[in-house]
RNA sequence: GGUCCCAUAGUCCAGUGGUUAAGACGCGUCGUUUACACCGACUAGAUCCAGGUUCGAUUCCUGGUGGGACCACCA
């Protein structure tokens, strides 16, 4: 046995700087991420690889109906780690053989849009022509926003085609959203009434409640006496300014103290006001005097009160945030100005008992942070509150992935209490196709025909108000617009609209998408709404899958946000550590699972690029005069390996099916590095160096296979190393333009022949660690020689698989003696 | 307040009703071979707590604790 003795650092050292001249000699380039990524980026977007096939009927359609982002800055992480985790079997089902529908879309209508727009072109949305800000938003957005934002998106990987493009302020979309809305008008799914909005009296418009946010402000929690039944009553507020909007004093039923009182009347001071005294559940007893005052509306149990006792709607605040004329000598005043006026006013005629500073959260405007008022409004609903049953049931048809998100939307269903508001009052979006008659108000829609259409720009498809008792000839247009939600729910149909006119259409027209992917946050809006609608409209769920992704947070483990300061760029890490690296990290995540930021998994795929060039210069150095075609016997040793391979294809397989690719990526990644590289390739090295004839050529196509196989399986993750590698080496013999739209490998050298025998491969690296423990123990060189003693069974099922030779040559042994 | 998810080595993350609980980062020791020092080999290191079901629980159930997310509320 020759083995060297333990070495001191120095020579140690010396090894390395030995090591570092070879490395110079040999001149190699460097595997340069940032290059490469865009030299494919290119590629595939001049050959068109992602480009679907809408004429072809014969390939099965994949379609996947794709969230659109909301455009006003750059990609965020949240968009994509989402984007990425779509793309995973999106690819997958590509390779598979499938007519891939993956469109791009963007959302533009809603109120992020308007301020971008007014901000970059220095306009004003309400000083100008809805069609004309419209055009311009369109314009603006067309120009800039998209192109930078899409450059993104395809820079990290994202094989859509982006042909099949739709923007959701479009014409079309604008077009399809105001169908949506006539054909639930007919269904007598839609109607006008007065109700409370949320109103930005800063913005001038209403808002939704995703646009709220909670803010702390100091505020003045302010005892004041009023009588009630000639007796002496204390109320609690924080907005007494709302007093001449006051509809009833409320206690809780089990509260004693006010039991007395049911049925009295109570006056409110400075404005004579008689408001009833009513009892509620949801009054605190613990809070202030435990009398709670209901005014329109303070807040939103005051419009849950107003509905439930039929109070009366009064309005004390006008949209402008001022006093209305019901307020009496107050009228005209700002909301704080007039608070601060009948608090002083109250206090000198002796009824401001007491005052407390108090610190409490209001929802404000997240834009311009003003405190948000209610005000009452005709306003537009979708009627769907009696659809409870059936939603839940509609819920059930779609297969959730994770299962459980499914409770998200069965939880949001139970809560619902109101129908679906869908009116907005922003300047900027689709315009309801709606005018009303000026004398009667009745309502007159717009002709389907003249799709899309803008109220305010077109007249009526009719002369007189259609009501037969009136004969006016004067219409008011809808000066609303609608909510985003209700357009971005009919992003199917928006789709399909897109292939209008190609031989796909009409196979997929009447049916659903396979699947959606989107974040867990929007499930309660856009994939409730979407559901919703496309079960209104066509009777049938919308897709047949629901992939909720997984989500990244910040290092911190909370969610990244402005306020934490804990965001990463996607851009930056995609410039750092190549978008493969990127796309690893977001295939450690399950479906539904969040999980912080970690730079420990994105070191590691950037290793695991750099592994799999080397792997594969490695197999193709030793490929040269091979021709590619099966030798006529192959070992046994690679025809087990082969079947570990066959193996890995079925799992891998299975796992891209059931929408888990982050078990995919690390099934193919354990079996990458350890079987292949760590073992397969020790195991053949000698063979391929220096064997012969059919010895060689069985290695040769074992390693072939392979690596194509891994290549091939890795590819829906890491699609840019994996590309570079399948054109770099394996062009030679394959002729796909793309290793994307190359086909997915098929498992072979499965038969139960070979299952029956796979053990023995690992009994082989058994065998292989046990002598690597053993010269590690000795603190021998791994390529020391050795004699080796084998047990009598080792030795004699390796003689028989003809496999002593490759444990001679892998394990350097001079000599295999058979024991016991 | 409602709902959901998670809890496994110093860190991240798999898996399992029953032999030795996988891998990565980090730590330690050793090695330097015609892919790879962003290397290889080897070592040490883990099932949150309390009950229950079971012959047997890290896994299933209940409760607790801790972390996270979503929704709602906040006179």
């Amino acid at each position: 046995m020759t083995g060297k003795n333990k070495q001191g650092k120095k020579i140690k050292k010396e090894n390395q700087e030995k090591n570092k001249k070879k490395n110079k000699k040999k001149k190699r380039k460097k595997y340069d991420f940032n290059e490469i990524e865009t030299k494919w980026v290119k590629y595939w977007e001049e050959n068109k690889i992602y480009k679907f096939d809408s004429n072809d009927t014969k390939k099965a359609v994949f379609s996947v109906d794709t969230p659109p982002p909301t455009i006003s800055g750059s990609l965020h992480m949240g968009h994509a780690f989402g984007d990425a985790q779509q793309d995973f079997f999106v690819r997958f089902k590509r390779m598979k053989g499938f007519n891939v529908l993956n469109p791009f879309g963007t959302d533009n209508n809603g109120l992020p849009t308007l301020r971008l727009v007014e901000k970059e072109n220095d306009v004003d949305s309400k000083s100008m022509k809805r069609e004309d800000f419209i055009e311009l938003s369109i314009k603006t957005i067309k120009e800039k926003y998209i192109p930078e934002f899409l450059e993104e998106i395809k820079r990290l990987g994202v094989s859509a085609d982006f042909d099949i493009f739709y923007s959701t302020i479009d014409e079309r979309s604008r077009r399809i959203s105001q169908q949506s809305f006539i054909e639930l008008y007919n269904q007598g799914r839609e109607y006008r009434v007065d109700a409370p909005a949320l109103w930005c009296p800063n913005c001038q418009t209403t808002i939704a409640q995703v646009e709220l946010e909670d803010k702390d402000v100091s505020s003045e929690f302010s005892d004041i006496m009023i009588k009630a039944d000639g007796e002496d009553l204390i109320i609690s507020t924080t907005r007494p300014e709302l007093f001449p909007a006051s509809v009833a004093v409320f206690y809780n039923p089990k509260d004693k103290r006010y039991k007395h009182l049911k049925g009295k009347k109570a006056k409110i001071p400075l404005f004579d006001i008689e408001v009833p005294i009513l009892e509620d559940e949801e009054v605190d007893m613990e809070k202030g005097t435990g009398i709670a005052y209901c005014a329109t509306f303070g807040d939103q149990t005051d419009m849950e009160w107003q509905k439930q006792y039929n109070l009366p709607i009064k309005k004390a605040i006008t949209s402008e945030g001022r006093m209305s004329s019901i307020a009496g000598k107050y009228k005209g005043m700002k909301i704080k100005e007039a608070r601060k006026k009948i608090l002083k006013d109250l206090k000198n005629k002796g009824l401001l008992v007491k005052q407390e500073k108090i610190m409490h959260p209001v929802n404000v405007c997240e834009r311009c942070g003003t405190e948000i008022e209610f005000i009452n409004k005709k306003q537009w609903f979708i009627k769907y509150l009696d659809l409870k049953k059936e939603m839940l049931e509609w819920g059930k048809e779609i297969n959730w992935t994770p299962e459980n998100m499914v409770n998200r939307y069965n939880n949001w269903v139970k809560g619902l209490k109101w129908d679906w508001c869908i009116s907005r009052q922003i300047p900027f979006g689709i315009p309801f196709p709606v005018w009303y008659c000026k004398k009667c108000d009745e309502i007159v829609l717009a002709d389907k025909k003249d799709l899309p259409i803008d109220p305010l720009e077109s007249d009526p498809p009719v002369d007189k108000c259609p009501n037969s008792k009136c004969n006016s000839k004067e219409f008011i247009p809808e000066t609303d617009i609608m909510n985003t939600w209700a357009t971005s729910a009919m992003t199917p149909t928006i789709v399909k609209d897109l292939l209008k006119g190609t031989k796909v259409y009409e196979k997929i027209k009447d049916k659903p998408f396979d699947v959606r992917r989107n974040g867990q946050d929007i499930i309660t809006f856009w994939d409730f709404n979407t559901v919703v609608k496309s079960q209104l409209h066509y009777k049938r769920k919308p897709w047949k899958e629901l992939y909720i992704n997984g989500w990244i947070l910040g290092r911190d483990g909370h969610k990244m946000s402005k306020s934490r300061g804990n965001g990463i760029s996607p851009k930056k890490v995609i410039k750092e550590h190549g978008a493969d690296a990127l796309r690893y990290l977001s295939a450690s995540i399950g479906p539904g699972v969040a999980t912080s930021f970690s730079d420990k998994d994105l070191i590691a795929g950037k290793k695991l690029v750099k592994k799999m060039i080397n792997a594969s210069r490695f197999v193709f150095m030793n490929l040269q005069e091979f021709n590619g075609r099966k030798p006529k016997n192959l070992e046994i040793i690679d025809k087990l390996f082969l079947t570990k391979v066959g193996l890995l294809i079925q799992k891998v397989t299975n796992l891209f099916e059931e929408y888990e690719p982050s078990k995919a990526k690390l099934a193919v990644e354990q079996f990458f590095w350890q079987d292949f590289c760590d073992n397969y390739l020790e195991i053949v090295k000698k063979r391929v160096y220096q064997g012969e004839g059919d010895e060689k050529k069985s290695a040769q196509y074992a390693l072939y296979k392979g690596l194509l196989a891994i290549v091939k399986m890795i590819a829906p993750i890491m699609p840019f190393i994996t590309e570079e590698i399948y054109q770099e080496y394996f062009k030679k013999y394959e002729n796909d333009k793309s290793i994307h739209i190359s086909s997915w490998p098929k498992p072979e050298y499965i038969e139960q022949k070979n299952l029956d025998e796979v053990h023995k491969f690992a009994h082989f690296v058994e065998i292989l660690e046990a002598i690597r423990k053993w010269k590690t123990k000795e603190h021998k060189s791994m390529n020391s020689e050795i004699i080796l003693t084998l047990t009598k069974k080792s030795y004699e099922e390796l003689e028989e698989m003809k496999m002593l030779g490759d444990l001679k040559n892998v394990s350097h042994a001079v000599d295999i003696k058979q024991g016991k």
